[in-house]
DNA sequence: CGAGTTTGACCCGCGC
DNA sequence: GCGCGGGTCAAACTCG
C-alpha cells in the first residue's frame, strides 16, 4: 500500500482512499463468505464489492507477490457469486444461439474453456446453481447522474457496437462493450433522460474478467455493490415509490435508489446521482449554478462523522491522471476548454469514488440501502438473518 | 493503416 | 402466428 503511495506521489489521497476502501472491502468479503456458508442459504449471492475470487486464487498461488499488481486487479465491475464470473453465467444469448447455429466463436470458447480455477469450476457445471446465474444474467447497476459528456467516464475503455432509438425516448441509446480485454463480457448502455438532456442513464451489466485501471475501481465497486444489495434482498423490483438516502444524510445532497419499472425481467437498481430531487435540490442547484463542476462533485466524505459531506474541495484532491476515455472523440466536440473537461473528469471520478466509499465504508448508509431495496420488494424480503442484519446492521440511525 | 464509430440489417424474446 | 421492440452484428466510413 505505502509502495502505492510512493510510486504516485501526486494522488497520495487516492492511494489512501483505495487503500482503506481495500481493507473494508476485504473485511466484507470474508465476512459474507463465513456467513454464506453456515447459514446454506440458497441465493449465495455475496457482497464482495468487485473483488474476484480468481483474483484471491491467484494470491493464495503466490501468483501476484506484488501488492500493487494486488491492488490493481482485485476489483471488477459486477457480481461475484462465489468466484464464478457473471461473463459465464450470462452468455450472451444471441451468440449462444449463434453457437448453436454452428457459428464457431472464438470469444465464446475462451471465456469458458481457457484458464483460471473460476472457469474450471464453471465447466463442472453445478445444477444447484443455475437459479444463482439466473439471477446474474438479469442483475444490472444503473447510475444516473448529471453528465455533459457523451459518456460517463469510469475509468474503462469503451467501444461503442451499436445505437438505437429506443421507444418513448427521443435520445439514442448506445450500447458500448469494454475492450480492456477482448473477451470480457462487461457492456453498458448509456442513453440520455428525455426530461432533462444533462442527465446521462449508464447501465452496467456483466463483471469484468481482468484487471481493472485505478480510476475504474471506484465505479465498480459502486456498481458490485449496489448489485450485491439489490440481489440479497430480493430478485424482483416492482413499481413503487423512490427512496432517498436524504433523511439520513441531512446535509448531504441525496443519492436515490429507485426500481426501474421497464427492467421488471433485468432487476435493475438505479443508483440516482442527480440533484433533482427535493428538499436539498435548492440548494445544491444554487452552488452548481454557480460552478462548472456540477453538484455530484460536491459531494465528499467525513471521516471523521463518517458520512457524506460537502467538500467543495474534494475534486481537486481526488484529481488524477486517471479516466480518459481511450477515445474522446466526442467528448473533444462537446467541450470546449480542456480545462472544462478535466473539471468533468475529476467530478465523476468524484462522484464514483464517494459513493463507493458510501456504500462500502458507512454500515448505516448500506442499512439505507437494503431497506430502500426492501421496500421496493415488498417489504417482507428484508435483508434480515444471515443476509441481512449480518452485513447492513440495524436500519435505525 | 489500425482503431473506433456509424448505421442498416438481422436475430430473438415477448405480448397480443 | 405475427408484429414490435431491444440488442447485436458487421460493412462502410471516419479519424489520427
Amino acid at each position: 500500500m505505502l509502495k502505492l503511495v510512493e510510486k504516485d506521489p501526486p494522488y497520495p489521497l487516492q492511494m489512501r482512499m483505495f487503500d482503506i476502501l481495500q481493507q473494508e472491502a476485504r473485511e466484507i468479503s470474508s465476512s459474507n463468505s463465513s456467513n454464506e456458508e453456515a447459514d446454506e442459504k440458497p441465493q449465495l449471492v455475496s457482497l464482495c464489492l468487485g473483488r474476484s475470487q480468481h483474483m484471491n486464487d491467484k494470491k493464495e498461488t503466490g501468483e501476484s507477490s506484488d501488492p500493487t499488481q494486488d491492488i490493481k486487479t482485485s476489483l471488477t465491475l459486477g457480481l461475484d457469486f462465489k468466484g464464478e464470473f457473471s461473463s459465464k453465467l450470462a452468455p450472451d444469448p444471441h451468440r449462444k444461439s449463434r453457437l448453436e447455429l454452428g457459428n464457431p466463436d472464438e470469444e465464446e470458447g475462451k471465456e469458458t474453456c481457457l484458464s483460471s480455477r473460476i472457469r474450471k469450476t464453471t465447466c463442472d457445471g453445478e445444477e444447484n446453481e443455475v437459479s444463482q446465474q439466473e439471477q446474474v444474467k438479469r442483475a444490472r447497476v444503473c447510475v444516473r447522474a448529471r453528465c455533459d459528456t457523451p459518456t460517463m467516464n469510469d475509468g474503462c475503455q469503451w467501444r461503442k457496437y451499436g445505437q438505437k432509438i429506443s421507444k418513448g425516448n427521443p435520445c439514442p441509446r448506445a450500447y458500448y462493450r469494454c475492450t480492456v480485454v477482448p473477451a470480457c463480457p462487461v457492456r453498458k448502455q448509456v442513453q440520455r433522460c428525455p426530461e432533462d438532456m444533462s442527465i446521462l442513464t449508464t447501465t452496467y451489466e456483466g463483471t469484468h474478467n481482468h484487471p481493472l485501471p485505478v480510476s475504474a475501481r471506484a465505479m465498480a465497486s459502486t456498481t458490485s455493490a449496489a448489485a450485491s444489495m439489490l440481489l440479497l434482498s430480493g430478485s424482483t423490483f416492482h413499481t413503487g415509490p423512490s427512496f432517498s438516502t436524504y433523511d439520513s444524510y441531512s446535509r448531504s445532497r441525496p443519492i436515490f435508489l429507485h426500481p426501474n419499472p421497464a427492467s421488471a425481467l433485468n432487476p435493475t437498481i438505479t443508483l440516482d446521482l442527480t440533484d433533482d430531487a427535493p428538499p436539498s435540490a435548492s440548494t445544491m442547484s444554487h452552488f452548481k449554478s454557480k460552478s462548472n463542476i456540477g453538484p455530484t462533485s460536491l459531494l465528499g466524505y467525513d471521516y471523521t462523522s463518517g458520512r457524506p459531506m460537502l467538500l467543495p474541495g474534494y475534486v481537486r484532491a481526488q484529481a488524477g491522471p486517471f479516466g480518459q476515455e481511450k477515445r474522446p472523440q466526442q467528448e473533444q466536440i462537446n467541450h470546449g476548454t480542456s480545462g472544462d473537461k478535466d473539471q468533468q473528469i475529476y467530478s465523476q471520478q468524484s462522484l464514483t469514488e464517494t459513493l463507493t466509499k458510501m456504500l462500502t465504508s458507512d454500515p448505516s448508509f448500506q442499512s439505507i440501502v437494503a431497506a430502500a431495496i426492501s421496500s421496493m420488494v415488498g417489504g417482507d424480503k428484508a435483508p434480515t438473518g444471515q443476509g441481512g442484519t449480518g452485513r447492513f446492521g440495524p436500519a435505525g440511525l
